[in-house]
DNA sequence: TTGACGGCTCTGGTATACAATATTCATAAT
DNA sequence: ATTATGAATATTGTATACCAGAGCCGTCAA
């Protein structure tokens, strides 16, 4: 060990600074806040980055740049093509009822394993973040957003599987562009609240096969709905896209 | 090498590669053969990698080195600490099966598009391949290991949603020490025989609930038995986890 | 003899310089 | 006028050089 003193405790109140944490995931937690702060579907065309211009921006070269662009290319933030630039994807209405459908997979499964495995305090919280909700929330559309991305968290929490929540977090931040949209959409939020309630009593009841049942057809709900409605996903850009990648 | 650390930097056992399609991909697909090749749990002690070694050993700088380990990282491969080195890691029992729970969850979601979205051809081409293999493959463990997979695979494959296939293609790759190791014991392999068949039978019968409850059920086995007999994968090299890493 | 201190080296992190290739624009020929 | 070709440019891919942090080990003092 280097030259401590054994009678020296004094300890810093505040230690963990985020020197530790390396550039590149500075980099990359950065390039994906900015990613998912811009709309991304509102775009006529194509969003290209430039590595210069980021490490110009945030202050460092470009290796942790590219270091950080290679991890959101594989997280399927970005997309690169040799010689012609790093692009923003934009997700095809395909690829988000894809999402939907693995996320309906994902949480089924939790609220499955969670009607026997999560506690009663789990299930009384989980409950009580939905009840501050009226059976209508069409006023209050944007805070019912964020508490129905809670609930559905919640439930691949209580599931217990790590993993779960990991796979899951990262679709979500893709669906963030579309949540907004469909949830004013064909009363979607007040049905949405009386699905949750019925969720909420099956895990109460801890019967696994119905929570697993209503959690899937709550969510492949949203899946048939984006189907249907989700045409605006595609629109956009598409000669462009036709055009250069052709 | 006059300063000698207690673990040694492994010399992965590859050769140089040709630059034809980007140093990165092929740096990382390379470095991800070498590490699904060499036998993780079979080691006592912690797998380091060292930058300067690979980039020697492929014959490339380190810069595709390091951006290739970033995406192994990201996979979940590596575990890269700060100024302490990147090791290989080791999956713990409750990583596996949790990996394990989400392929239930994907999978059991793909039989039941499968269910109805499958063509006959498609499902003719999976009895097809089931039928090679008597009723009890003992004797033939290694090439049903191989069919077995292939066979959740076209499962997953014949669901349609491409999502399922690239995620449980990475879980597998994850889980391939483990498959060996399992489909030996407690007549696995018997029963993961008849197991296929009554899937593939739901399959043909149109009937989703049943073929994903028996997908469910069939994976979830699994994971039952990992959880029961998978304690080899925390016994070793587990101090030495605690010691370094607490 | 033992334990702490200081340097020494090894390793990963970062920056910058160089090379290769695709795009684009301008110019010239048909 | 239009198109083709070539050079200039812009952007990414790769290599190398440098920097800082962390463990190891020898030495010196108690």
């Amino acid at each position: 060990m280097s030259g401590q003193r054994q009678e020296q405790a004094v300890r810093l109140p505040i230690a963990p600074l985020h020197a530790q944490t390396g550039l590149r995931a500075q980099a990359c937690a950065a390039i994906r806040d900015a990613i998912m702060r811009m709309d991304i579907y509102g775009q006529a065309e194509e969003i290209r980055l430039d590595e210069r211009q980021l490490s110009e921006d945030l202050g460092v070269s470009r290796t942790p740049i590219r270091e950080a662009l290679s991890v959101l290319e594989q997280e399927g933030f970005v997309r690169s093509i040799p010689r012609r630039g790093i692009h923003v994807v934009r997700k095809s209405k395909r690829e988000i009822v894809d999402m939907i459908t693995v996320w309906a997979a994902i949480e089924s499964m939790a609220a499955r394993l969670a009607a026997t495995r999560a506690s009663a305090e789990e299930l009384a919280a989980l409950r009580a973040s939905q009840t501050a909700f009226a059976d209508d929330p069409s006023g209050q559309l944007s805070e019912y957003s964020e508490a129905n991305m809670a609930f559905h968290r919640s439930i691949i929490a209580m599931g217990g599987v790590a993993l779960m929540t990991s796979i899951t977090d990262n679709l979500f931040i893709h669906m963030r562009a579309v949540r907004a949209v469909t949830m004013g959409q064909d009363n979607r939020a007040r049905r949405s609240v009386a699905d949750h309630r019925d969720i909420i009593a099956a895990l109460e009841a801890r019967d696994p096969d119905r929570a697993a049942r209503l959690v899937r057809e709550h969510t492949m709900g949203l899946a048939a709905h984006v189907e249907k409605y989700g045409d605006f996903l595609d629109a956009q850009g598409g000669e462009e896209n036709r055009r250069r990648f052709a």
